[in-house]
DNA sequence: CTGAAAGCGCTTACAG
DNA sequence: CTGAAAGCGCTTACAG
């Protein structure tokens, strides 16, 4: 319970007496408000309107140079902040952003959200962050408690969300922008790289380097870590090799799902000389699992990951991975995301980012 | 911009026509306003007034059951989502809190995000994420924007925030909890435990197992990465060891940065035998330059870490760490401040969660 | 460049 | 158990 404290915070500054006599009413002490500093209070004081206060503060140049400089000492004094839920239900118009992404534990999430914050910060938005657990389910039911904070927009992760979000969305006329994947068509906005290409560069690149046996690990078993798998299937295939030796689980991905997956691998496949993992926390668990074996990498067997999470360059042997443009692929979805909510043009809907495979010891 | 979009969303269902007469306004199109269905759509369908579609909301136990019902019914059928911006104006309760953590990059804060959202979505509250990166400057600016949200409370972490910060939060009288970190007053609420005796812990820990040089290894340099260090020196020279084995950066830490500490440990103090690193990221780096350098750990050189990241039980070896209570620190920081909100009575202000020593191979 | 009036969509505080 | 009136603190849309 936040109790008034106006008298307080407003001194009517020495001059208590005079002002209290060309005000047109003196302060109500209802039960009401939140007891802060309105931008009536400021008016007061600066003897204008509070029309005038407003514009001070959203179009600075519509209002008189040193009235403005006047101003802005009263706000500071009385120590003013703006109500967001007033301007919010005047204006319609929330200056909050809601994003949500599957994991916060998923390193890679991370430095989408610096990205994120970085473009928002710069133009005066806020955001409100949820988590999925990847489950689309989760992700509708994340969307419909946000709905009610009206935001400006939304920054989903994947393409796949469930019908019955995207018709809130469409509904409620949110402007959405899509992470991390490609928009299905070119009227959705997104922001990301092909998980299939990436998967395809990683079979070619262990066919190349002339490996016979790779395999894949994967955990989660999310939309994009399928596209990728479809991807590496497919460059296996195209390089003449096997594309069934697979490990995949449901269950989170972790480290120690890494070393768990490595070994029902060498279990059921024993001549797999190569294994593409789906997230470098998987290789990173790989990697100690080999270690603890005696198996040298990569001699007997190459270990490749995903991501370029901050471990994989310099683990002992560095892990060959994709490097994915995480934090531009947040800076960029924001900043696609107000251009739409702004009315400004929208050149390219659909912005693929690419990505970069990085080639260590590791295979 | 979102575009009215009321009347493809409210359709006066079927019935129109007759109901157009018994309106007593006719909806206006005017330029203002969302185009959102409003709570007084929802009373002119069921023929009620708004303030009994609140109460259905809010107090249902106040509405009579078969109406209840049947606004539900009209709720769904419009598809009706309270705008919480009116409902902040209207009630002074934003229903959002205010978080502030040091880093996102760092996985110790995440796990302490799900704890808070875990906690707060059981009570309807969303909140704001904001990151300081360990500055206290930062910290300062984000509580000044994050007030003009008006959330109902903060939480902050650490116990060591700037004299204008705490200031700016005292004026408005909003709640704060701090996290990581105990109360310097019993005044101040606090959930954490001691970074002290934790460094303590660990020093004692190395003395007992022997080695005669432990060292500290240590990036960023924030004050709970501090406090840590004063216990582990106190926790040497308890045990009649030196304590002045250490190197310091201020630059941000990570993997990378453990094995360059390393490096240089090896070089200014070639007889360390002990090396506990003030977060498991550096303890990772440092196993790899270990690795990479052929020296047997813990035979030649012990590694400890602290916190107990995800990779720290399955490295090879296991690394001996400090496991701290990340995720029940969010979520009885959350608890405790919802409490303080809600007026309930605060039997401890300070709430010391502990912490545990894992004692595995690295040691 | 400045202001008076009305409105945004809820909830409070009464009243019945 | 239900409702009419007023108010929360801003901004819109005019008007000058």
């Amino acid at each position: 319970m936040i109790k008034p404290l106006k008298t307080a915070k407003a001194p009517r500054a020495g001059k208590a007496d005079s002002t209290a006599q060309t005000m047109a009413k003196p302060p109500r002490k209802t039960s009401r408000g939140s007891g802060r500093v309105t931008i009536v209070d400021v008016a007061r004081v600066a003897g204008v309107s509070a029309m005038t206060i407003s514009r001070a503060l959203k179009t600075p140049q519509l209002v008189q140079a040193d009235l403005r400089a006047r101003v802005a000492a009263i706000i500071d004094k009385l120590g003013y902040v703006p109500n967001q839920a007033a301007s919010t239900l005047a204006s319609s118009q929330s200056k909050v952003i809601a994003v949500i992404v599957p994991s916060f534990t998923n390193a890679v999430f991370i430095e989408t959200l610096s990205g994120i914050r970085d473009y928002l910060g710069l133009q005066g938005y806020q955001f409100l962050i949820g988590e999925t657990a990847y489950s689309a389910q989760a992700e509708s039911r994340l969307i419909a408690a946000y709905m009610r904070h009206a935001p400006d927009g939304f920054l989903l992760t994947g393409v796949d969300q469930l019908e019955d979000a995207q018709h809130q969305l469409l509904a409620n006329r949110v402007p959405i922008v899509r992470m991390f994947d490609l928009g299905k068509t070119a009227r959705d906005l997104s922001v990301g790289f092909s998980q299939r290409k990436a998967g395809y560069a990683m079979a070619r690149h262990l066919a190349a380097r002339g490996y016979k046996k790779p395999g894949f690990l994967a955990a989660q078993l999310d939309p994009r870590a399928m596209k990728r798998r479809m991807g590496f299937r497919k460059g296996l295939t195209d390089a003449g090799l096997a594309a069934d030796i697979e490990i995949l689980t449901p269950e989170p991905s972790d480290v120690q799902m890494g070393a768990a997956l490595l070994s029902r691998m060498l279990e059921r496949h024993p001549d797999c000389d190569a294994v593409f993992c789906c997230n470098d926390d998987l290789a990173l668990g790989a990697l100690f699992e080999c270690q603890r074996r005696g198996l040298a990498v990569p001699g007997r067997l190459a270990i490749a990951g995903f991501n370029d999470l901050p471990w994989s360059a310099c683990a002992n042997p560095a892990i060959t991975t994709i490097v994915t443009p995480r934090y531009q692929i947040g800076y960029r979805a924001a900043q696609l995301l107000l251009d739409q909510i702004g009315g400004n043009p929208i050149p390219k809907t659909r912005i693929d980012l690419g990505f970069e495979l990085a080639l260590r010891a590791s295979t």
